[in-house]
DNA sequence: AAATAATAGTTATATTTTATATCTATTTTC
DNA sequence: GAAAATAGATATAAAATATAACTATTATTT
């Protein structure tokens, strides 16, 4: 919804800094991932502000639409999200009509996660935004790199 | 490549996330990206520890060592950290004496970081630790695919 | 050359994010 | 059936990050 600004350079901006040895840290893979994290999420905020989302808000929508009634424990481990925090998002997300909670049949304790309709919609319109997103984070990268990159990712973790 | 994690709502909660449907996240590269780096920072933290070396200030420490008499201000921009926030690890970093600020002949608001003997020192301990680090963070992947990745990383970055 | 604006660095503070500690209700173990 | 354990939730603390405002110097305007 929001324009480009025109003049660069003046404020903390992506102005490559040329004249600098940066040679060490670009071969630090920590470091890079750190800053193609940063690219994302920036890049995320701009591409799905218009729905709200954001991308804690739509890794929890994922999990749920692909695993109705998952667990909040779950979805935390899965997320790398301390339970409390998790909650927090889940009680905004609940009162806001997007999903439910339901109480566990077998077990009284346990909460079983699912999406309302209206949840159901902005997922489903957020993952009609996701393409182009990926396309544009991603432009530098052939086809075959992107599948690469993806596919080095996974094999690195845990999941 | 492709193997099809079996189904999603299996009651009995043994294995927490492994009967979850991912499928969707994993082909997310912002997820996997911020997973990556995660785990990366993580395991940081353990192998640097014993140096009292942060993921910051190791780069810190790095890019002046490349860069004597680089400022602040270019130093902020590149690691994506605001300059206030900068300045507080500077100061601690200083005061610590593992570097030096000294004023700018040419404009004397203008600050030129540099280490000290001890921060050299440092940095050089801290390197020898580096590679067997990423090593242990890329175990998973052959020698090729690890240059495969950062040069990937370092496609999509404007560095 | 004096006034004004702009820049680099810094300090102080607010906001946001993330982690810890505690509580209730249930279930499990002994 | 008492004690321990588990799932979720609330309250709060700590840490990370962002904004506002100040000083000193340099650049620009007139």
């Amino acid at each position: 919804m929001s324009s480009k600004p025109a003049k660069p350079g003046a404020k903390s901006g992506q102005q490559p800094e040329k004249s600098l040895d940066l040679r060490a840290l670009q071969r630090t893979p920590g470091f890079m991932l750190r800053l193609a994290q940063l690219k994302f999420f920036e890049g995320f905020y701009e591409e799905f502000a218009a729905l709200g989302l954001t991308p804690a808000t739509y890794a929890i929508f994922a999990v749920i639409r692909d695993n109705p009634g998952v667990p909040p424990s779950s979805l935390a481990s899965l997320l790398r999200l301390r339970l409390p925090n998790l909650i927090k998002i889940l009680n905004e997300l609940e009162s806001s009509g997007f999903i439910k909670r339901n109480r566990s049949k077998a077990d009284r304790r346990a909460v079983e996660l699912v999406l309302t309709p209206r949840g159901a919609k902005l997922i489903h319109d957020g993952a009609k935004l996701t393409e182009p997103y990926n396309q544009k984070m991603l432009a530098p990268l052939s086809e075959a790199e992107q599948r690469m990159l993806i596919e080095l990712l996974n094999r690195i973790l845990p999941l």
